[in-house]
DNA sequence: GCCGTTTTCGGCCCGACTGTTTTCAGTCG
């Protein structure tokens, strides 16, 4: 994939043309088309040898030309020009809030600062006040700001920070006179990963909301306050916004807050070309306000029907709705059963007992215990006289209980050659099998993509576990052809999973988005070692429905008795998906 | 630089908060 490159050269040139001053309509053209690219699901190089780049929304005849060059000769010649005019330093202190392209420029002229590290030791010695527009609390908020940037400078995975956004919402709920309070931004949008938190507040009396907002336990310092508007930090660095407004606004605040950006500037746009005003208070036509209670009456109004939190992101859903094929998205109470979690008989910590009452508890009718096959050592891999054991104990519980089902599955090993820990004897008599891989990460891609294939292609095998094994802020995906994985899945029935645990969301919103474009059908498990991770499911089902999935794609949304129809329906090799 | 059932030229989303300003530019989301 050469989008990464592309984009890394957009980026800079876009940051260097900020710095120049020029035409911002200009800079907001390359931003928008590095969105676009960044979120493609196959590779750029093969959209340009099919002369299609122009058809990638916001990709003219200019940036093709541009793309073509940066794929032809690895750099673009407008890029090397610009960089000469502005040090290469210069582009990093944008990174620092507060810091904009003409403060930049300011503190480059006055100042000479090339550089982030010059810029910090500047700030440290004072010597940044007094330049026009600088004062004290400038130099301070710069110095803090360069600090900030150091400390928590990666996003947070969704999982860790969507409790705590939770927990403020109700503290809001139960200790302001707010009418209404919900999380907003990415975070509604389920996006993996957490910059900061957005909370939306309605509420005819907005200062006392925010008063108490900022007044809250775990808020650690206030970074900016308004009568309906205040940024915190809390003591371990996550920003939490929030803003309140009036009920009659609700909608379109809700709107406005949870974004995209990208989506928003859309939708504006579409209200601009109908004579129509769209902001956080409403939609306006002339002074006169005709929606912005719900934001069902927001997009009405608009000429669109809702569209979900999850899609919003300028990939395809502005035109989707305008022609009427907007997908019914997978839903959380779709789910029926969770597809892979660990239990006791290997590196999980509850017994089958408690699994299936947690499921009971999650109003699921079945769980497939994966546990890891003998080659997983580290993991309490069961060699085959325990997997039978495992068996049994599954058959008497499923006998006693006339609730949830368990199903005795595993989670076995692909090894290093693509072969299986377990023999195919031992797979055809498990209930479920999802493979993966665990060892091994630095094959070449061909290789890898070889041993991937080569699983994909057991009969015996259900599903590929955490396809790409890439984990949040921690560890790169393995090196694979994801397009001929995906295709062999597809031919083969074999299922991808959306692994839910919060680290991994693997396959994450742009693959799966792909594989299912292949006809890729998926599972969704939480790969839950603790009861309580069991939960992580809502996470994989906001996976899927960025995926755009509808219920029909994913299995879990099978009875028991139809999914046992559909496992079986696999090993007999009818291919049906 | 993109884009078009009001346009192939002339538009391009919109408002809050801060700091330094004495009416507003810059930044952010």
């Amino acid at each position: 994939m050469r989008n990464a490159e592309v984009c890394a050269i957009f980026r800079q040139l876009a940051a260097i043309m900020e710095i120049l001053g020029e035409d911002p309509y200009r800079i907001r053209a390359y931003q928008r088309a590095v969105q676009n690219i960044e979120n493609l699901p196959e590779d750029i190089a093969d959209i340009a040898a099919r002369g299609e780049l122009t058809k990638i929304p916001g990709i003219g005849k200019e940036l093709a030309r541009k793309i073509e060059e940066i794929l032809a000769t690895g750099t673009l010649q407008k890029y090397e020009e610009l960089k000469q005019k502005v040090p290469p330093g210069l582009v990093d202190i944008l990174q620092v809030p507060g810091i904009g392209p003409k403060t930049a420029k300011l503190l480059h002229q006055q100042l000479g600062i090339k550089s982030l590290a010059e810029l910090e030791q500047l700030a440290r010695e004072g010597k940044l006040k007094g330049l026009p527009g600088i004062g004290a609390k400038t130099e301070e908020n710069i110095r803090r700001g360069i600090a900030l940037l150091r400390a928590v400078e990666e996003r947070r995975p969704l999982g860790l920070v969507l409790p705590l956004a939770r927990s403020v919402v109700d503290w809001l709920r139960q200790n302001t006179p707010a009418e209404r309070v919900d999380v907003a931004g990415s975070i509604r949008r389920f996006k993996e990963t957490v910059g900061d938190v957005d909370i939306l507040a309605a509420s005819r009396r907005p200062e006392a909301v925010i008063n108490a907002f900022t007044g809250m336990p775990l808020v650690a310092e206030v970074l900016a306050q308004g009568p309906t508007k205040a940024s915190v930090r809390t003591g371990d660095g996550l920003q939490i916004d929030l803003r309140v407004v009036s009920p009659e606004s609700y909608g379109a605040a809700l709107c406005y807050f949870t974004g995209s950006k990208a989506h928003n500037i859309r939708v504006r746009e579409l209200a601009v070309r109908q004579g129509l005003k769209v902001n956080e208070y409403g939609v306006f036509r002339g002074e006169e306000r005709i929606a912005g209670l719900t934001e069902e009456e927001v997009y009405v109004a608009v000429g669109l029907p809702y569209i979900p939190p999850e899609i919003r992101e300028d990939w395809g859903e502005i035109e989707a709705a305008l022609e009427g094929r907007l997908p019914e998205l997978v839903k959380l109470s779709d789910i029926k059963g969770d597809f892979h979690v660990h239990s006791r008989y290997s590196d999980g910590a509850s017994t089958l007992e408690e699994i299936a009452d947690k499921a009971r508890a999650l109003g699921l009718q079945w769980v497939a215990v994966c546990d890891h096959s003998p080659s997983l050592k580290v993991a309490g891999g069961l060699d085959v006289p325990t997997l039978w054991k495992k068996r049994e104990a599954v058959a008497r519980l499923n006998a006693q209980s006339s609730g949830v089902k368990l199903l005795c599955g595993t989670e076995v090993d692909i090894l290093a050659d693509g072969t299986l820990d377990y023999a195919d004897e031992v797979l055809a008599q498990l209930d479920v099998v999802v493979a993966a891989i665990h060892m091994g990460f630095k094959q070449s891609r061909q290789a890898q993509t070889q041993r991937l294939l080569a699983a994909i292609r057991n009969p015996h095998v259900h599903a590929i576990a955490h396809p790409t094994g890439r984990l949040l802020g921690e560890r790169e995906p393995y090196e694979l052809d994801l397009e001929q994985i995906f295709a062999e899945a597809a031919r083969t029935g074999t299922w991808m999973e959306i692994n839910a645990y919060y680290k991994r969301l693997d396959l994450n919103d742009v693959n799966a988005r792909a594989a299912a474009a292949q006809g890729v059908r998926f599972v969704i498990g939480t790969d839950a070692h603790l009861l309580e991770q069991m939960e992580f499911m809502e996470l994989g089902v906001g996976v899927a429905r960025r995926a755009w999935l509808t219920r029909e794609q994913v299995i879990n949304t099978l009875s028991y008795d139809e999914l046992i129809e559909r496992l079986r329906a696999k090993k007999k090799g009818k291919w049906e998906g």
